[in-house]
DNA sequence: TGGCGCCGCACAAACGATTACGTCAATCGT
DNA sequence: ACGATTGACGTAATCGTTTGTGCGGCGCCA
C-alpha cells in the first residue's frame, strides 16, 4: 500500500499548502516546541498529512545537510564472545531508545583489522565510535584521538582515554579475599590476553590482595593465553602438567574456567575439594553447568548502555569522565561444596 | 592531519582542472573500466589527487542521489546466542568484503519488537533485510513481502520465503540413526521454541527416522521450551521428574544439552551409560566441557555468508532459491564412553 | 569530401532535508 | 499614535554525488 517512491516533505508541503520550510520545522521540533514555528492548525494539518502518507524522513538527505548521521560504530574483538555480545546489546538498546543506529563489527583483536574496520566506519560517517577491543600496547587509539574522532572505550581500558568499564582490580580482590577465607594459598591464574586490561587488572587485583595477606603468587602460576574455553583448557594443561598442583584456579573468564574444568576432571582432581575454581563475568552457563561456578558478576549490559550514553554526552559537547562499575562476588559450588 | 572538512569530488575537480562529472565517473568505474570516461593522464591525475587528499566518498550524498544505501539490516532473536552471533559474523564478513555495511539488532522473538525494529531499519533506508528470527505462525513476513521489501531468511525457515538454512530434518535423522545404532530406543527431545522451524524440524527428523525403524516417540517425551541452558535444564527436570527415564536425550541446542547435563548429574544418572546425550550446532563448548558432547555440526558461518550473498543476488535482480546446507554428526563422549 | 561514430569531456538538474534570512501582518508598550 | 516586537511563514542556498544530455574534434570509410 505504501507508494513506491516514499513521501517527502515537499509532498506534505503541497498537500497542506505551506512551504517545505514549515514542514521541516514542525516535524523536527515535534517533541520540543510543536507550536514554536506554526499555528496549531498548520501543525495539525502537517502531522495528519505525514501520518496518512506514512512519511518517513530520509536520513541520508538529513545527514548530508547537517553532517550528523546519528550513527555510531562499535568495534569488538568478537561477537561470538558472550561478554562482548552482551555489552553490545546494552549499547544497541540504549541507542535504539534515542533513535540512533549502530554498526558492530569484529576486529578479532588484530591491529590491521582494527584499523581497516575503523576506517570503514568513519567512511560511513559515524558520529562517534565505541571500542571494546582496546589494546594496552598499541598506539592506534592515540592516533585516532589525534584526529579528533570522538570515541569511548568499554570492557577494556587503555591510556587516559574515556572508558566505561568494570572495576577489574576490585574484581580480582574479591576473588582473592574469597579464596583466602577458604584457606587457599596456592592459586594459579588463567590471565587471558596480555594486552587486555581486563585480564591484566583482574590478575593484578588478586596478586595485590594476596601480597597484602602475605602470600606471593609466583610468576609460573600465571598463564596468559586468551579468554575462551580452548585457551582455558590449554592454560590449565600447562599448569597441571606436573605437581605440585595449586589448590585454587582463578580464570579471568567463565569460559576459560569451563575449559579448565575438563582438565581437572581428566587429572582426577575434585572440585572444590582438591582445587577451588573461580570464573569471571557470571555467564548464564556458570549456573547451569554440572558443578556450578563461583564467579564475579560484572554489569555487562549496563556497561554497554553507559558507554553509549557517555559517547552521546561527549558528542553533545558535555564534559565526560571514565567510569568503573562495581563487580560482585557470586559464590557457588566450585569453591564451596554443598 | 586530515582536513576538518573532508575532501569532496569538487575539490578534486578543481585541483585537477576537470569537471566534477569526470571525477565522479573515474572514481566509480575505477575497478571496471578505468579509461572508459577519461584519458589515462586524467585518470592518473584524479587518482593521485584523491589519494593525496585522502578522499572518501560521502555515502549519504551518494545514497540520496541513487536511492541505494549499500546497507542491509539483520534481525536476530538474540545476539547473546552463540549460534546467531556466528551467523551474523558470517553475514558481516561477506558484507564487508563487498563494501556494504550491516545493522544488527535483537527482536527477542517478540512480534512487536520484530515490527518496530524492522521499521527502523526501513527508515534507515536499508536495501534489504535478513531475518534470523522467523516465526512459523506469524503473518509478519507475508506482510512485509507484500510491501516488496527484499529479504531472505536464515537459521529458520518460514512459508515459501527464500531461506538459507541448515537441513534440520537431515540433522534430526542423523541423530536418530546414531542413537538407534547404539540401541537406544526411548528418547526424550528438548525441542526448543515451538514457532522456530529449527527445533521443529530437528524434532521431526528424529521422530520420522525412529518411526521408520518401528519406534514411536510419544508426545510426552517432547518438551518445547527454548534453546538456552536454563530452558534445557527446566525441560530436563520435567522429563526426569519421575521414572521411567528415557535412555537418551536429544537437545536441539548445545546449550540446552548443557543445562540438561546438570539435571542428569543431580539425578545420579551417568552419561552415556544410563542416558546418552546429544546436542546441536557443535558449539566450541561441546568439545571443552567435562563430558564432551556428541552433537550436530551446522555450518553457521557459511550460512550467514550465503544468506548475505543470496540477498545481494536478489537485489541485483537475479533469480534466487532457498538453500539448505548439510549438517554433520560429530560423535563424542556423551553418547559413546571412552 | 561528406557523413558517421567514437573520444574526452562539461553542463546542469536532480536527490530530500535544513537553515540563515527575509517579509508581512497584528499586537504592544508608552 | 508610532516604533518595536512577535507570530507565522516563505525564499533560496546548500550539503556531495550521480547521470542524461550536449558538444567539439578527430579518424575513417565510401
Amino acid at each position: 500500500m505504501t507508494a513506491r517512491r516514499p513521501m517527502t516533505q515537499r509532498m506534505i508541503a503541497e498537500r497542506v499548502g505551506v512551504s517545505i520550510t514549515t514542514v521541516s520545522r514542525v516535524l523536527n521540533d515535534r517533541e520540543t516546541e510543536p507550536g514554536r514555528w506554526a499555528s496549531s492548525e498548520t501543525v495539525a494539518a502537517i502531522m495528519a498529512a505525514a501520518r496518512e502518507g506514512g512519511y518517513r524522513r530520509n536520513p541520508h538527505a538529513a545527514s548530508l545537510r547537517t553532517s550528523r548521521s546519528d550513527l555510531v560504530g562499535v568495534l569488538v574483538p568478537r561477537l561470538q564472545d558472550f561478554v562482548l555480545a552482551t555489552i553490545y546489546e546494552g549499547i544497541d538498546e540504549a541507542a535504539a531508545e534515542r533513535g540512533i543506529s549502530t554498526f558492530v563489527t569484529n576486529s578479532l583483536d588484530r591491529p590491521e583489522l582494527q584499523r581497516t574496520r575503523t576506517q570503514s566506519m568513519l567512511d560511513r560517517r559515524v558520529d562517534g565510535l565505541i571500542f571494546g577491543d582496546a589494546h594496552l600496547d598499541d598506539p592506534f587509539l592515540d592516533e585516532i584521538a589525534a584526529q579528533d574522532v570522538p570515541f569511548v572505550l568499554t570492557s577494556r581500558r587503555a591510556g587516559d582515554h574515556v572508558a566505561v568499564t568494570c572495576d577489574d582490580l576490585a574484581g580480582g580482590r574479591l576473588v582473592a579475599e574469597h579464596l583466602l577465607s577458604l584457606g587457599r594459598r596456592d592459586v594459579a591464574i588463567l590471565a587471558g590476553l596480555p594486552f587486555a586490561s581486563t585480564g591484566r587488572e583482574r590478575t593484578q587485583g588478586l596478586v595485590d590482595a594476596f601480597r597484602a595477606a602475605g602470600v606471593e603468587v609466583p610468576e609460573r602460576r600465571i598463564v596468559r593465553n586468551g579468554f575462551d574455553a580452548t585457551a582455558g583448557r590449554e592454560a590449565a594443561e600447562r599448569i597441571f602438567a606436573e605437581p605440585p598442583y595449586p589448590d585454587a584456579v582463578f580464570a579471568t573468564n567463565d569460559f576459560a574456567a569451563i575449559g579448565a574444568m575438563g582438565v581437572l576432571r581428566d587429572k582426577g582432581l575434585r572440585i572444590p575439594d582438591d582445587v577451588a575454581l573461580v570464573g569471571y563475568n557470571d555467564t548464564p552457563l556458570a549456573e547451569s553447568i554440572t558443578i556450578s561456578l563461583t564467579t564475579i558478576r560484572s554489569p555487562m549490559h549496563t556497561m554497554g548502555r553507559r558507554a553509549l550514553e557517555t559517547l552521546l554526552d561527549m558528542l553533545a559537547g558535555r564534559t565526560v569522565a571514565s567510569e568503573r562499575l562495581t563487580p560482585e562476588l557470586v559464590v557457588r559450588g566450585s569453591t564451596v561444596g554443598r
